[in-house]
DNA sequence: GTTACCGGGTAAATAAAGCAACTCGGTAAC
DNA sequence: GTTACCGAGTTGCTTTATTTACCCGGTAAC
């Protein structure tokens, strides 16, 4: 009873054709950039055909941002989950605080040359950035009906979301520089304790 | 244009399938016997359904066998496509001179690790022995038709097929003794020239 | 001597993948 | 300005594979 459920052939298989595309897909973007592959090559590289490529991802982008779209609706989930008498934006800064602490990817804060160059990637390339603001006007969506229906939900949402993109950028930016994730994490951790105190306080 | 045609993918992953199944038989037979290994146990190994198992080799002993059954008809096919003014024993018998000289297998004069230890659970495994006599008859008809259908073409093909077992079997033997491949050429050379100076000189 | 299990082998339904040919927008050639 | 090509994405149709449940013969339990 592992993490990774061996559920049966077919599932397997198919989280492994997934894996299989995603991968080769990454790597011949990071390799030649992402217009200058196109999804046959992709669909060659990973021994599969066009349409079966395009069964497991809807368009090019989703073949980079998929790892993103694993994130979908995290805020709204971490907001509905929240314990009783712990207010929505402690919890969504507390699994923020979380994410720095573990260096995971989304918060910016990871200084593996994979995902740098996997960050570069996605901001360098138009498309790209041009879905991944639909992803995160998507999350924004689903946390304003977390927060609750108004106007007062749909507009703190979109601070929270703003309030995400900036920190990350921002830890992306300084790693990207040549800093290390270890040596920026105390600022991150600053810059995100002052970011959801404003946002608690509305200091604005 | 290689010799592995690389022939659309559906028709490369079959192979691969089919490799992968074959390997994961012979190295769980080879590690445990042939009858302490379970079809299950295969297809599990090979990550393929049983029924995808039955859908590439009809039995048991098959997965084993196969290697054989690549030579299937070839005593036929030698004696069809020989040339003109060659009788067919010549033509058998150059053709098996050319197997000692590459020391295919099928000739018995292998000594590679694998092909001795494959030769072990072959003669050592009642069902494998039968069934391997069953594809020798099979090749011993065809062979019969290729020479001539009447009766002096079937006791030529019997006669055959029996003296190629029967080098093989000495040519096996002799390395399973622990001698080389290559100390026992030259015996196998001279004892397939006896063999077949009588089978050509009707010398019985 | 039934009953229950195990291993080889099969059948029918369904899912997934491949193939080939297509649409559609863009763009380079001439 | 038409023609031709390229790349993204789609559509039917066929092939291959998994699932599940079964048959059958053997054999161990009781």
């Amino acid at each position: 009873m592992t993490v990774i459920e061996s559920a049966g052939l077919r599932a397997r298989k198919k989280l492994r054709t997934r894996d299989a595309i995603a991968d080769a897909a990454i790597s011949l973007f990071l390799a030649r950039g992402f217009d200058h592959v196109s999804v046959s090559d992709i669909a060659a590289a990973a021994e599969v055909s066009k349409p079966t490529l395009f069964r497991y991802f809807p368009t090019k982008e989703d073949l980079v941002l998929h790892r993103f779209a694993d994130h979908k609706g995290e805020a709204a989930r971490v907001v509905d989950s929240r314990g009783p008498d712990v207010p929505p934006m402690t919890a969504l800064h507390r699994h923020f605080r979380a994410g720095l602490d573990r260096f995971e990817p989304v918060t910016g804060l990871n200084d593996h040359p994979e995902v740098i160059a996997f960050h570069r990637l996605v901001f360098a390339t138009a498309s790209l950035t041009g879905r991944l603001t639909q992803y995160q006007l998507d999350d924004e969506a689903a946390l304003a009906a977390a927060l609750g229906s108004g106007i007062a939900g749909r507009l703190q949402a979109a601070q929270v979301v703003a309030v995400q993109r900036v920190l990350a950028r921002t830890n992306w930016q300084k790693i990207a520089d040549g800093r290390t994730a270890h040596d920026v994490q105390p600022e991150a951790i600053a810059d995100a304790d002052h970011a959801f105190a404003q946002l608690s306080h509305g200091s604005i």
